[in-house]
DNA sequence: GATATATTTAAAGTACACTTTAGGTTTGCA
DNA sequence: TGCAAACCTAAAGTGTACTTTAAATATATC
């Protein structure tokens, strides 16, 4: 029985690696941030259960949403301690998750859209385009680009 | 005459600042990258003419399109030094970033349905769902979440 | 003229998400 | 038994995009 998985349905960071396509150097950093959890060999090798590969997953997922580590953290955190999610639990991530998509449609297509804008009005700015205000205007308020594209958000 | 602006139509730092939303530091930043040319004063301050307002706004477009600044740098370069693109210019960029746009939005789309996928079918697992191909094959191919995902680009 | 605000530089610091390195141990296979 | 491949830890390094700091100079306002 030559098995290319471990036989207890454990894996060793390699295999997880390869099976979720994050790197064992990252999977050892999620785990020391706490994201994920592995059982030690005698030796101090790890070796990971199943339901690991679906909670990488989870964060392979929630990073491309736009989530940052600590908040894929906070997520899991609500989760049971290794498992799967409930199903209520499941609606209730998937319901912020696709709010949180809509958001970042919307916000490409007001992109789209500007550009759209500025192309038809033949004006070749970004700046003129977007702004109906005067210039004077726009300066009081200390608006910038973020303004123009419908975000309030500080500059960072 | 009191004005809020430089009399000869140039920008302070500042004035830039207030203007375009982005701060100084990262005005000297974009400097510093060749991205955007400030002329001195006497004293040594600079003054902005006022092309540089659009080529800043050019800047943040670009970035909440996800470009890097590296990327932008290129695109600027390919303008006209301090000027506004030329039609032809804009309509080569605006068709790129639209097409980069379109991408973003197609991605977001693609994981909103991973999303509806996996409710739909109350396995409650990203893992599974998106996954028609037995375990073992996924193995085989090294493949992770990122091909679950429709994405082929290495892990990074 | 005094003072407050704005500006200058260079260099170091920050945050995020990892990766790389170094030096050592363990495992799997012939 | 021997050896390559995989694994371990801690610490330092990487890339992106800036911000902060410090110490000095300049400008604007009263």
């Amino acid at each position: 029985m030559t098995t290319m998985i471990s036989p207890h349905d454990e894996l060793t960071i390699g295999e997880l690696a390869t099976r979720s396509g994050v790197a064992p150097s990252a999977l050892r950093y999620y785990e020391s941030l706490g994201m994920i959890r592995s059982l030690r060999t005698a030796a101090g090798h790890r070796r990971y259960q199943r339901g690991v590969i679906r909670r990488v997953a989870f964060i392979v997922f929630a990073q491309r949403i736009g989530l940052s580590l600590d908040e894929i953290r906070e997520e899991l955190g609500k989760l049971s301690p290794q498992c799967a999610p409930t199903k209520a639990d499941w609606n209730r991530l998937t319901g912020n998750w696709k709010r949180r998509i809509d958001q970042s449609i919307a916000e490409m297509q007001v992109l789209r859209d500007s550009l759209n804008d500025c192309i038809g009005c033949g004006c070749l700015t970004l700046e003129r385009c977007r702004l109906a205000n005067p210039q004077d205007k726009v300066a009081k308020n200390g608006a910038g680009p973020r303004y123009w594209l419908g975000d309030k958000s500080p500059v960072k």
